[in-house]
DNA sequence: TCGGTCCCAAAGGTCGGGAA
DNA sequence: TTCCCGACCTTTGGGACCGA
């Protein structure tokens, strides 16, 4: 669940419909309103919920008029894509063509996808859904060669075959809105649950004694990065992108703004952080800070450098940082962790935050952007692993005789 | 050593249905 | 009206391979 709490004000007596006050993860309030339908007595939301309550207010307003004439009352949704109905494309596009549309077109609340999602959304498609659907036109897709598909994909790869369908059904349910080129068609690709499940969580943490090889083995100028990672909950993408001016070590805080992604061809950009919660300073413990010290002194001349660059002052690649004689490979290699991720020592930081009393919404603000599940997770992890060991101290208490 | 590409897995975040 | 939870959508990071 990723709104973080309701509101438990007395709700409001109201004549017509209700409201439904939200917070979402970055602070920010959002109104849900919705009535019962005059006709079945169902629930009718309005298409999107309302950044201020005086909208949603209004909203009800203009809906309560409409109902009062019940003959002609319609759904708003259904108003909505009447109204939003484009001329019906004389020749109907094929799936492959209609996904460069897609691709280009789609928004998500108002917003163009992401460079790197059109990039994942690229791959999904050329390997697994183009093959088959790329020269049939959109309106001679059928249930049943999507199931068929949808059949053939491998099961045993879980995530893909549910990234896949989720994707392709995304790409029907817009041709076939009022939008698209297909009105009105019903979207074949309606396999319930297929766009969804869930995957094994991983929780590898590196143990005190992997850490201390790793930080032994890697490169000198690659070591506060394994510091910051563990330390400080940072991101590959955040640190390849930390510049001397972010780094406060006297206020013993990093701002984190940027991070470096990768766009749909594979090219690194710069971009901002992913919510206002994700822009907040980072502090670092004081244990790390002369290491951090060490490193800008040396290796850091101007506060515009970048704090890990690659050679030529450029961003790190992450092929680089990996594959480099002393880099992760080797590290993780000597301290016998080949399954250990770079990205795991956010979640050893986390894990060692909670095992030093951290609450969950303290795990929480240590890992930025996480939800909730998140941070109980590593609490969780750590409240099972303190049962055990009393469990245990119990049976040595035991025989004991104590 | 480095950069590029492709594929895959995991996690973060919002919304809607419906029971209480 | 509130709250829970599943469904869905999006983003980020990791691994393998190849060629310069």
């Amino acid at each position: 669940m990723a709104y973080r709490s309701r509101s438990h004000s007395v709700p409001e007596k109201r004549a017509f419909g209700s409201i439904e006050p939200r917070v979402r993860k970055d602070g920010s309030k959002a109104y849900r309103a919705r009535y019962r339908s005059p006709h079945t007595g169902a629930f009718v939301s309005a298409p999107r919920t309302f950044s201020a309550r005086i909208d949603a207010e209004a909203w009800l307003v203009e809906e309560k008029k409409r109902t009062e004439d019940v003959a002609t009352w319609r759904p708003p949704k259904v108003r909505l894509e009447e109204a939003l109905r484009a001329p019906v494309a004389e020749e109907v596009p094929t799936f492959g063509e209609y996904v460069e549309v897609y691709l280009a077109n789609r928004r998500v609340r108002g917003c163009p996808l992401e460079s790197s999602t059109i990039r994942v959304h690229r791959s999904y498609l050329k390997t697994h859904i183009l093959p088959t659907f790329a020269k049939v036109p959109l309106d001679a897709i059928t249930l049943q060669m999507a199931d068929k598909w949808y059949d053939a994909l491998d099961p045993t790869k879980i995530k893909t075959r549910r990234e896949c369908y989720s994707l392709a059904r995304s790409i029907m349910k817009v041709a076939t809105s009022a939008r698209g080129p297909i009105p009105g068609r019903p979207n074949p690709f309606d396999i319930r649950g297929a766009g969804s499940g869930t995957s094994p969580k991983r929780d590898r943490i590196a143990s005190g004694e992997e850490l201390k090889i790793i930080l032994a083995t890697i490169r000198e100028d690659w070591r506060a990065m394994v510091l910051l990672a563990t330390w400080a909950g940072l991101r590959f993408g955040e640190l390849c992108e930390l510049r001397g001016y972010d780094v406060d070590l006297d206020a013993g805080k990093i701002r984190i703004r940027r991070a470096v992604s990768k766009d749909e061809h594979g090219k690194p950009y710069v971009k901002g952080p992913k919510s206002e919660a994700g822009a907040d300073d980072v502090r670092i413990p004081k244990s790390v800070v002369p290491a951090i010290r060490d490193h800008l002194d040396t290796h850091v001349a101007d506060p515009d450098d970048l704090v890990f660059p690659s050679t030529g002052g450029v961003h790190l690649d992450q092929k680089t940082f990996k594959t480099a004689i002393a880099g992760w490979y080797d590290a993780r290699d000597a301290a016998k962790a080949d399954d250990l991720r770079f990205h795991d020592l956010r979640a050893t930081g986390a894990t060692l935050l909670a095992q030093a009393g951290a609450t969950e919404a303290e795990v929480m603000m240590f890992l930025r952007d996480s939800t909730p599940s998140a941070a109980q997770r590593y609490v969780r992890a750590t409240q099972s692993r303190m049962d055990k060991l009393t469990d245990r101290l119990s049976k040595v208490a035991k025989a004991s005789k104590w």
